[in-house]
DNA sequence: AATCCAGTGTACCAATCAGTACAATGGATT
DNA sequence: AATCCATTGTACTGATTGGTACACTGGATT
């Protein structure tokens, strides 16, 4: 009989989609084994601290994807470049609003208490890079913060409103709009 | 001994804030019980389907309050007036960021399932209340369609957003912003 | 072939979960 | 004064919770 034998990197990605679709609260061990197929002891075994530790893995594994795929790019490629990269790259992880962003997740509930400084720390480095970005392709710093911030608040707005009312399209609508509204 | 006998209709906001507080599957019969005050008879006296109960009657007074201070005031007051006026209930309302909207952070997890129909009316009357305003302040019927759904798209990325950074800045800078999108 | 050890499955634990049952309270009605 | 009934407190249930303990598997190392 053939035998799945994971390791820490591949539970990961599947903890994130469980966490997306139901929550901190709402994902239960029972619901967490159900969806990743591993049983208690294998969990436990990778994350010893059990459902807090698995967050937090979670939450560092979508913080180092975003720094290499987006925050980094802003900081060091041409800027105008990266910026358009940025909302493909955006639209594509959030698979057009359909996929929600746990860390915004996370913000709303008292699961933000928990992990403050992560959910802090994200949003923080995102308005980061983008207003560097903005600042190197000409804007002056004041103006590129206020814009950068808008981009990054728009984004979240966006998920939210496209999943409340279960249409994409106004995903798509919203992206195009603060993708303008950061070129002016 | 003094007894304090409520009636539903006080619990209702009660049950608001642990919600909000909380989120759907973060509070339990025994923490809604502790934040209210309410004893287990009477919340299944009240709400005799329990949570699921609680959250229909939380969602249905959010539901006709908005209904009545910014919806209504949209589609029958002068619409400048009624926009500015807005911008400053939705403002006190959300505490400047403090307080979270719990149809958004409803909308987020597995708890939107539940409730699909509540939430999506809850952003689809508000989008239709602001862009008829819109358009009786002169605006085109499609962009005005377009920037009522940014408008209330980016109330809920700003509450998103200085909840994640603890911030109350950052959503008064959001505001102003949206404010003036609107505006042009 | 013997050993090792990362990864696994299962049985188990106390605590907490949502929900039920029902007797007690006490203001209002008659 | 007797009755009524909305509201409340408490004791209880069976299911589920997060977490522990531990024996087992099987590929890799020696």
């Amino acid at each position: 009989m053939a035998r799945l034998v994971y390791e820490r990197a591949d539970v990961v990605p599947m903890l994130a989609e469980v966490f997306r679709e139901l929550g901190y609260d709402g994902a239960s061990m029972a619901r967490i084994h159900e969806r990743t197929g591993l049983g208690k002891g294998s969990l436990y075994h990778f994350f010893p601290d059990g459902k807090e530790d698995m967050a937090a893995a979670v939450l560092a594994d979508i913080d180092t994807w975003f720094d290499r795929q987006v925050f980094a790019p802003l900081r060091l490629d041409p800027p105008e470049k990266a910026i358009d990269a940025m909302w493909r790259t955006v639209t594509e992880y959030f698979q057009g609003g359909g996929r929600v962003c746990l860390v915004g997740a996370f913000a709303l509930d008292g699961t933000r208490d928990r992990f403050a400084i992560a959910v802090a720390g994200y949003f923080q480095r995102w308005i980061d890079a983008l207003s560097d970005a903005l600042v190197r392709s000409g804007r002056d710093s004041r103006l590129a913060r206020d814009a950068a911030e808008e981009a990054v608040s728009g984004i979240q707005g966006a998920l939210v409103l496209s999943r409340a009312l279960d249409d994409r399209e106004t995903f798509a609508r919203a992206m195009t709009r603060l993708a303008r509204r950061l070129r002016d």
